[in-house]
DNA sequence: CATTTACCCTGATCGC
DNA sequence: TGCGATCAGGGTAAAT
């Protein structure tokens, strides 16, 4: 599951590859992966362009291109985006866009969660998540004050909110569990109910969990790879995430896991009050 | 606005 | 061993 850390490590990693590159020809086997314009408009407008930079919002992957248009690329649960000398041969390849050079990059996704779009870049407020996403937590926009405001106003889960992509760009399943660890903090506490002082170290645990994850290279469990196909090497350090049973590192106390709003959340109930 | 629920989907794993 | 049920889970739309 890409969340921040993965989508960089991919953004960092394709971007040598795709700069300056020109998209030669678009191969659609999914269509209803494409969401704007339909899949035939799409391929339509994307060949020929040729791509000036790779960003990151959040968990979207922006490609700019020639022309003033964005390609811009979701992979939700199980989507990966492989650069490779060839076509893969992969039972889940869903697009594959053939480059200039030769080379492809392959968009492959076992549970078809995955979305595109391609807007000029005038239009791309009309993708909601993008529209609506919160402030960068590795960029100076995060303020502590603006997330103590933003938890403030919020009755539910404190591990819920850390999901909302509205409150802060990028966290996930894995690195929110991950930031209440390292902040102390029960994902089970109301948002509302963190005194300041709570919420400042929360704010620095996010910061820290993205920063490890991002230092790792991503955590691959089962699906995620980066640009290159190669895994990230975060699980080995991971506290709380997938070690449900587990003896805490800090205190070696079992980790539980248990249901946060429908999530499945781990967390020691020594720690993390 | 905040919150809740349904939904999209496939493969791994669980329970009997 | 077989097989249906359950789980995994990001984010959006629609309902409340």
């Amino acid at each position: 599951m890409p969340e921040l850390p993965e989508v960089e490590t991919i953004r960092r990693s394709l971007e040598p590859k795709l700069l300056g590159r020109t998209i030669e020809k678009v191969y659609v086997f999914l269509e209803r992966i494409v969401k704007k314009p339909g899949a035939g408009e799409f391929s339509r407008l994307l060949a020929g362009r040729k791509i000036i930079s790779l960003d990151r919002r959040g968990k979207y992957l922006l490609v700019r291109l020639e022309g003033d248009y964005t390609w811009v690329v979701h992979l939700r649960m199980t989507g990966q985006l492989i650069y490779a000398p060839e076509k893969l041969k992969h039972r889940h390849l869903r697009l594959a866009f053939l480059l200039d050079n030769g080379h492809w990059l392959n968009f492959i996704d076992m549970r078809t969660f995955g979305s595109m779009y391609l807007l000029p870049d005038d239009r791309l407020g009309e993708i909601r998540g993008l529209a609506t996403m919160g402030p960068e937590p590795l960029s100076d926009r995060f303020s502590v004050e603006e997330f103590y405001r933003r938890l403030q106003k919020r009755k539910r889960a404190v591990k819920t909110v850390l999901l909302d992509q509205t409150v802060v760009a990028g966290l996930g399943n894995i690195y929110a569990d991950e930031a209440l660890f390292l902040a102390g903090i029960d994902p089970r506490r109301e948002a509302a109910s963190l005194s300041k002082t709570e919420v400042e170290r929360l704010y620095q645990a996010v910061v820290r969990a993205l920063r490890q994850g991002l230092r790792n290279r991503g955590t691959t469990f089962r699906d995620y790879l980066d640009g290159a196909g190669e895994k990230g090497k975060n699980q080995y350090y991971l506290n709380v995430y997938h070690r449900g049973g587990k003896p805490c590192r800090r205190c070696g106390t079992g980790i539980v896991k248990i249901r946060v709003g429908g999530r499945g959340t781990s967390f020691c109930p020594n720690c993390q009050k």
